[in-house]
RNA sequence: UGACCUAUGGUGUAAUGGUAGCACUGCAGUUUUUGGUACUGCCUGUCUAGGUUCGAAUCCUGGUAGGUCAACCA
C-alpha cells in the first residue's frame, strides 16, 4: 500500500561526540568493528543519579552499536571498599533497566597486574623507592616546576626486583616502601613524574582477604583493567583527562591492547550535592534516613521517591553529552519524571490539609457510589467506585473567604464542582471563637452529577475531596527538591555544607487518601489529583501508609 | 605564574565553511469535570579583538573567563 510512504521520516538524532569516535573508529577498523565499554563504580558508597548519567551512558553506547558493556569494580582500596556497597551497585544498574555483560573486579587481575610490574622493573621502567611520603610529595615538585628524582631511582633491577618480591611478601611496614613507574620528574603533567604503582597495605580485602598486602594504585591498574576485558572506548569523566597520557604509557610499555579514553563532563544538579564524601557523612551522622533516604541524589534515594528507570534514561538522554562544564535545572528533571509518570500513574483523591465541608441539602446518612477513571492518559487502567454523602474533606488551599481575582475555587456564594460529583454553592462558613473556620456549609446542585442531566453546566473550578465516613489516614512526607536543598553555588561563606542544608527539607502531615488504592504496594507511585504524585514507602505496611512526594505537578496547584 | 581541557538564549544541547535548530524554564493563549495533560504562540544566544574566505558558531592568531592536575584515593 501506499501508506508506508506517507509515514514521517524519523527524525535523524545527532551524533554526540562519543559516537563520532566511535563511528570513525568502525570507519578507520581501529578495533575490527568491536565497540566494548565498561561502568567502573569503587564500591565505596551508593551510585548517585550523576552514576546513572554514566551508566546510560556506556550502556547506551554498547546497545547502540551493538557491542558489550561490562561492570567492573574498581576494588584496589581495601580501605574504604566494601561487600554492601557492591550489592547496592548491582542492585541500581539493574533497576535502571541495564544487563551487564561481564562481572568483573579490578582484584580478579592482582595477580597479572603484579606479573606485569616485575616486567616492568625488568626492563627498568619501575623502580622501588625508600622515601617517606613527604619526600615524595616534595620530589614531585608544583605544576610549574620540574621535581627532583629520587634517590632510589637508579637503583639496579636485581635490586629492585628483590625488593618489590619482598614488599609483596610483607617484609616491609604499610608506608615504607612504594613501586613507582620510571618516567619523568620534569614533566609538565604531575601524574607522569614517576607515578606510584603499588602501595603497601596490610589490610584486608573485601574479595581476596589477606592474599596480598600490596595494592595497585588506580592509574596502574585501570588500564590494564580495560585492557585485559578487551575494552574498546574507556568513557570517563573528564577529570581524569590528565590522567591518559600515564594510561598510555602504560600500554604502551607493557605493549598490550590499548583502549581509547573517552572524558566527558560529570553531571552537576542545581540545588544538589553530589559528593560522595558528603553523602557519605549524611549517612554517617544520622543527618537522613540512610543512602537510600528520598531526599538523597542517590539512585536507591531516587527510587523511593517514586522516580522511575525510564524516566531517568530519559533524562540521561535529554541532557545529552558533552566536554564543557555543566549544571542541570532541577525543573529539567522533575520534567522527566512527571513526563512518565503522567501516563503510568493510576490517579486517586487525597486531601492533605482537611477541613470539613458540610452539604446541607444533601440527606443525613445518605451516600452514592460514583465512577472515577483510573488513568485519563490511559483508558486501559478502567474506573473505580468512591464513595460520596453529607460530609467531605476538602483542603483547605481551595476555600478562601475573601478570594483574589485569580482564584476560582470555593468560596462565599460560589460555585465548583467536586470532581466525579455534584456542582456545589457555598452558604455560609462555621467558625470557632477564635474565628477560625471549623466547617464549610454548601448546597449541592441537583441534577448536576457526573452524567445527568446538568452535569454539563460550565463552572470555573473543579476540586478534590474525600468522605469523611470513608476515608483514610495516611502519613504523607513532603519534600523540598533533592538533596536537603543545598546548592554548592549559594553556600553562604564561611559555612559547611552541613550549616547550609535546609532543615525543613522534610515535613510530615497526616492527610486523607481514599480506602482503597489498587496496587497497593511498597514503591507503587499514585497521582494524588491536583496535588502531585506520591510514592509509597518501601517501609510501608498496610496499617499506617507512608508516602513519600516524589514530585508536585506543574504550577503547583494553586494560585492566590 | 606550567600543562591540559572548555566557551552557542536563564539552563542544557545541535548546526562538522552555507537559513543559528531542539528541549527545559518563563510569559501569553486554546482545549479540559485535575489551575494536571495535550496543543499553539512569544521572549531570550554564537566570550572578545583581529585574520583567512564570496561566506565563519565552525578554520588560524592573540586576549578574556571557567575547569582539571601537586593522595601511598578513585
Amino acid at each position: 500500500m501506499e501508506l508506508e510512504n506517507n509515514m514521517p521520516e524519523p527524525v535523524k538524532k545527532p551524533l554526540n561526540f562519543i559516537e563520532e569516535i566511535i563511528e570513525l573508529d568502525n570507519t578507520n577498523n581501529t578495533y575490527q568493528q568491536r565497540v566494548h565499554t565498561r561502568f567502573p563504580p569503587e564500591p565505596n558508597g551508593y551510585l548517585h543519579i550523576g552514576h546513572a548519567k554514566s551508566i546510560c551512558l556506556n550502556f547506551g553506547l554498547a546497545k547502540k552499536y551493538h557491542g558489550k558493556c561490562n561492570l567492573r569494580f574498581d576494588d584496589t582500596n581495601p580501605i574504604k571498599e566494601d561487600v554492601e556497597y557492591v550489592d547496592s551497585i548491582k542492585e541500581d544498574v539493574q533497576w535502571l533497566g541495564f544487563n551487564w555483560d561481564g562481572e568483573y573486579y579490578a582484584s580478579d587481575y592482582f595477580q597479572q597486574l603484579y606479573d606485569w610490574a616485575v616486567q616492568l622493573v625488568k626492563e627498568g621502567k619501575a623502580y622501588v623507592d625508600d622515601s617517606s611520603q613527604e619526600e615524595i610529595s616534595k620530589g614531585r615538585g608544583i605544576p610549574t616546576q620540574p621535581g627532583t628524582e629520587s634517590p632510589y631511582r637508579n637503583r639496579s633491577v636485581a635490586e629492585n626486583l628483590e625488593l618489590f618480591e619482598r614488599m609483596k611478601n610483607g617484609e616491609f611496614e604499610d608506608g615504607s616502601k612504594v613501586l613507582r613507574a620510571k618516567i619523568d620528574m620534569a614533566s609538565p603533567n604531575m601524574h607522569m613524574r614517576d607515578p606510584i604503582m603499588y602501595r603497601i597495605l596490610k589490610t584486608e580485602h573485601h574479595r581476596t582477604g589477606n592474599k596480598w598486602c600490596i595494592y595497585p594504585m588506580y592509574d596502574y591498574a585501570h588500564g590494564q583493567s580495560d585492557s585485559i576485558e578487551g575494552i574498546t572506548h574507556s568513557v570517563c569523566t573528564l577529570e581524569f583527562e590528565v590522567h591518559k597520557p600515564l594510561y598510555n604509557w602504560f600500554c604502551n610499555a607493557l605493549a598490550i591492547h590499548h583502549p581509547k579514553q573517552i572524558e566527558f563532563a560529570r553531571l552537576n544538579l542545581s540545588y544538589t550535592v553530589m559528593s560522595k564524601r558528603k553523602l557519605l557523612q549524611l549517612v554517617k551522622e544520622n543527618l537522613v534516613m540512610g543512602w537510600d533516604d528520598p531526599r538523597m541524589p542517590t539512585i536507591s534515594g531516587i527510587r523511593r521517591r517514586g522516580y522511575t528507570p525510564e524516566s531517568m534514561r530519559n533524562f540521561a538522554e535529554t541532557i545529552g553529552v558533552a566536554k564543557r562544564d555543566n549544571t542541570i535545572e532541577l525543573s529539567l528533571l522533575e520534567y522527566c519524571v512527571r513526563e512518565d509518570l503522567n501516563k503510568k500513574a493510576l490517579r486517586s483523591m487525597a486531601v492533605l490539609d482537611p477541613i470539613k465541608l458540610v452539604l446541607d441539602n444533601y440527606p443525613e446518612g445518605q451516600f452514592e457510589e460514583l465512577d472515577a477513571v483510573n488513568n485519563p492518559e490511559d483508558p486501559e487502567t478502567g474506573k473505580r467506585k468512591i464513595s460520596f454523602g453529607r460530609e467531605l474533606w476538602i483542603d483547605r488551599d481551595d476555600f478562601m473567604e475573601e478570594p483574589s481575582k485569580k482564584f476560582f475555587r470555593l468560596s462565599p456564594g460560589n460555585e465548583v464542582r467536586l470532581k466525579y460529583a455534584y456542582i456545589i454553592k457555598c452558604n455560609r462558613v462555621e467558625k470557632d471563637k477564635n474565628g477560625n473556620i471549623v466547617s464549610i456549609h454548601c448546597d449541592y446542585v441537583e441534577n448536576t452529577r457526573s452524567g445527568q442531566s446538568d452535569s454539563s453546566r460550565k463552572v470555573k473550578g473543579t476540586i478534590h475531596w474525600v468522605s469523611v465516613a470513608h476515608a483514610r489516614k495516611a502519613e504523607i512526607r513532603l519534600f523540598d527538591k533533592l538533596f536537603l536543598s543545598y546548592n554548592p553555588e549559594e553556600v553562604e561563606e564561611g559555612k559547611t555544607f552541613l550549616e547550609n542544608l535546609n532543615p525543613d527539607s522534610m515535613k510530615v502531615i497526616e492527610g486523607y487518601i481514599e480506602p482503597e488504592l489498587p496496587n497497593e504496594s511498597p514503591l507503587s507511585t499514585y497521582q494524588f489529583e491536583r496535588i502531585g504524585y506520591f510514592c509509597i514507602d518501601k517501609d510501608s505496611t498496610s496499617e499506617k501508609l507512608v508516602f513519600n512526594r516524589t514530585v508536585t505537578l506543574k504550577d503547583g496547584g494553586a494560585k492566590k
